[in-house]
DNA sequence: CGCACATTTGACGAGAATCAACTGCAGTGG
DNA sequence: CCACTGCAGTTGATTCTCGTCAAATGTGCG
């Protein structure tokens, strides 16, 4: 699984050094646990202590003044989140916990491994996965939210959320867990709770995407992919 | 003008250090230009080749299968382009001259600052605002096309620009440049050309924008923010 | 059981895309 | 000099997507 970006406590990759593990060990022995709605970071605050999720969701919200809400991006296990591009970046979101969540401190970890990169080749590997990710995961947003119709982001949205599951191992039959209510998927697509729940339907009717007992499972992978790309098929299926 | 990330070659801000003018000198001796059309990042590409913008429009954009295009991000003068998370990643978008672009390679700056920060410490504080500006664009654009109404799109788009412009020294009188044409604005705020020009006309007929000469003139900013802040007032004024 | 909350449904209207045509304007070449 | 071309901007008619409002149904839980 030397993957992308996820080192979950208990379960660490091959190949680690000595030094990474010590530092892991230290660091994973004290799991938090924080209660849906909890912030990890008010807007316009100092970035400067990032966590690890172990599990559960984290979302990157921002609000409008009349109440509408638009969440920028999400974290779940194996991802970092309050994280800033810089220790002393201020919050552009605000970082609350859409379910309960389960997690590690990690500024001192990214100081260690920042100070001393070559004594852990893997930990800094990991890390720049992890801040590349925030990047590409904002670039998909924006053309998810942007040029796509409401089941293709749904589809984009699924698959990207089954990918990084399965990159933390949480896949089972083409399934991921999903927790979130179809309102905050909604605040995520950038569309109405209704409007989520008939693309919903839509998508199950077409044989695409059944969703029980708090997960997703994708049924049609190629079907899933082509929406998501953008190929133009409205009406597909019946 | 030490605000936040411009360094136009010509017009050092003052406090610079020796070794900084020296360095600048070196990399602005020689500038550069680019077509309309030219690309100077393809998707997949590395990201070694970084660039300042001295005039000019660069646009980050993404194709979906059926011709869709999203405009994720775009750089203008003061601003890098072209940059990557780390020196090695691989760019998400392609990285393409929007007008004519005027430009100078960045890269032996950035080892250069990168290596001794002591040496530059106001490079170092405009390099690591370039970062986290490109940052904050993206989860402003996130909000802006998931959100926002058309009228208020654009709003949040000229406010956007004018103040980028401003810290630029570009502005006069509440206007900035907009070379953009209608087809290129729409792919930015994910809607139609038509549409654009309708909002354009609504925007003006309330007596909010002025757009003459390649320029627009922001006439009523208070309008604009509330507009751009989504307070829920929609068909205001006539 | 009853309460709170999530999901679902229907009816309706607003916002935006689409299609197609037309205008205005600079550059080009006869 | 002016017709011709190409492109950006504009307009109208129509269709489609999606939001809104309101009510109903379902579900977990004290």
């Amino acid at each position: 699984v030397g993957a992308s970006n996820l080192l979950i406590p208990g379960l660490y990759p091959p190949g680690l050094t000595h030094h990474e593990t010590e530092l892991l060990d230290i660091s994973y022995s004290r799991i938090l646990t924080a209660d849906p709605g909890h912030e990890f970071a008010a807007l316009g605050t100092v970035l400067n202590r990032p966590k690890l999720v172990v599990s559960g969701w984290v979302g990157m919200s921002r609000l409008l003044d009349d109440g509408r809400r638009q969440l920028v991006d999400l974290q779940i296990a194996g991802e970092l989140t309050a994280l800033g591009v810089r220790p002393d970046s201020r919050a552009q979101v605000t970082y609350a916990c859409l379910t309960q969540v389960r997690y590690v401190e990690f500024a001192h970890i990214l100081e260690k491994v920042a100070a001393q990169p070559e004594l852990y080749p893997d930990l800094t590997k990991k890390i720049r996965a992890a801040e590349e990710g925030q990047f590409i995961r904002l670039i998909d947003q924006t053309v998810r939210v942007g040029r796509l119709l409401a089941h293709e982001r749904m589809a984009h949205l699924a698959l990207d959320l089954y990918r990084r599951h399965d990159r933390a191992g949480f896949c089972m039959a083409q399934s991921f867990p999903m927790p979130l209510t179809q309102e905050v998927i909604g605040d995520v697509l950038g569309m109405s709770t209704v409007h989520v729940n008939r693309t919903l339907q839509q998508l199950r009717r077409d044989g695409l995407l059944k969703t029980a007992g708090g997960r997703w499972q994708i049924i049609n992978m190629e079907e899933m992919q082509a929406l998501a790309s953008g190929t133009r098929q409205r009406h597909n299926g019946l």
